[in-house]
DNA sequence: CCAAAAGTGTTAAAACTACACCCATGA
DNA sequence: TCATGGGTGTAGTTTTAACACTTTTGG
């Protein structure tokens, strides 16, 4: 037992709310660990925080081990004290949120991890105690931030169709939007731009290709412009 | 040197952004300790986070200590694993920030701190590291929330007038607003009710008064009504 | 009577909403 | 040729922005 303290400090842990499109759905993806825990609770993905790392490395880190993505979306969400049941210990975990591609990903089972699984946010498993709760205000801060920074391409492809853009507001927001205004106000945004490329292999009229400019929409950010949906 | 772990763990301190108006402006409560610091170095209220209190207690405990006021608004700002260059150790810090009603009311100083002083939001002093960082999120965030959440009233009496509210937005936003509109919108929202009561002793026609309702706000933003200034 | 803030409506411009049809493609 | 999603414009409505004068009060 090396590491003496003068005062009691408490134990300290980040955990991860990865977001992703999977069959048309926003899903999260939840882990299983095979004998720390109660037998058939998910949980978020997480685990300890290195002394020697920053918290969001820490989040970056755990992310990769369970699911091997790296250069994701990634924001902190909320810092939660809270009683560790089992060791009748204050723990602090700072909750993340992810948002990441996997159309036409193969996303890689877990080393430290019985089981990782995706479900639809609308339909979670049993979950361990107080996840429930980071999922929600994920879901919820996900929701609100959406309308108001361009986040939502970050769960597409680097090329992206505005049909596919228009779905992932849908399933976020949680109701259908109107085609030819959402259109339209993408459009008017400069830093959607069109590419030389249309979609392949669909079965009808294949869609012109945008991406995301970071840099011309920084450049407007900082003249004040303010993005909405 | 009692307290042992298995593993290495980081000192968890919070930090409090202390807003509220002061001779019409907004400002920041900074606090100066005795020794422990550089001569001459401003920091933000905070302190270690005890064992068996949550964070938020943490924070509301080191604000009562440092300004004696208790019933304030507080929301967690962020969550910064900084490296103390001192000890040459990582500390987590738990950021909050507050918005508190001063008009008339006499601060005290507080007990554990040698000098407790108010600064202008665009003029801070010389700080300790990274506490200028975690002042200017406090201020964004402020200046993004405002307009979004009702929130803006926090920094005055339970009763206030329209002109009172309309700067407060003015000196949070730090541009000026048009009496007509702001008036026609705010009284547009129900839950900003009028008392049967005016302004006494002032130099000129005293306003009306109201309070914001909290209860008819909530039934409101639970049917989906979106605040917006 | 002066200074200072309260209070009050209208109009033009901009933004938003609702809505229906033809097009291109692969199966 | 059919099913599927891509792509396009307009009109009515609502929301926003700009703007100036009268009222009340205490000093």
């Amino acid at each position: 037992m090396p590491y003496t303290y003068e005062f009691p400090r408490p134990a300290l842990t980040v955990d991860v709310v990865v977001f992703a499109l999977q069959r048309g759905h926003l899903q999260v993806m939840l882990v299983r660990r095979d004998m720390k825990t109660l037998a058939g609770a998910w949980a978020l993905p997480g685990g300890w925080v290195r002394v020697d790392e920053t918290l969001e490395d820490a989040a970056r880190r755990e992310l990769q081990a369970e699911t091997g993505l790296t250069d994701v979306f990634l924001e902190q969400l909320y810092t939660f004290g809270v009683l560790d049941r089992e060791r009748c210990e204050r723990v602090v975990t700072v909750a993340y949120y992810a948002l990441v591609n996997l159309t036409g990903q193969v996303v890689q089972a877990g080393s430290d991890t019985d089981d990782t699984a995706w479900f639809p946010i609308h339909e979670p498993p049993e979950m361990e105690f107080y996840h429930d709760g980071i999922l929600n205000m994920a879901y919820e801060r996900l929701r609100g931030k959406v309308r108001y920074q361009p986040i939502g391409f970050e769960l597409l492809p680097d090329k992206f169709s505005l049909g596919q853009l228009q779905h992932v507001y849908e399933v976020i927001l949680d109701r259908k939007l109107d085609k030819r205004n959402f259109r339209k106000k993408v459009l008017s945004m400069e830093f959607f731009v069109a590419l030389n490329e249309i979609e392949k292999d669909v079965a009808h009229r294949a869609a012109q290709l945008y991406r995301f400019d970071k840099r011309k929409y920084e450049r407007l950010a900082k003249k004040g412009f303010q993005f909405e949906i």
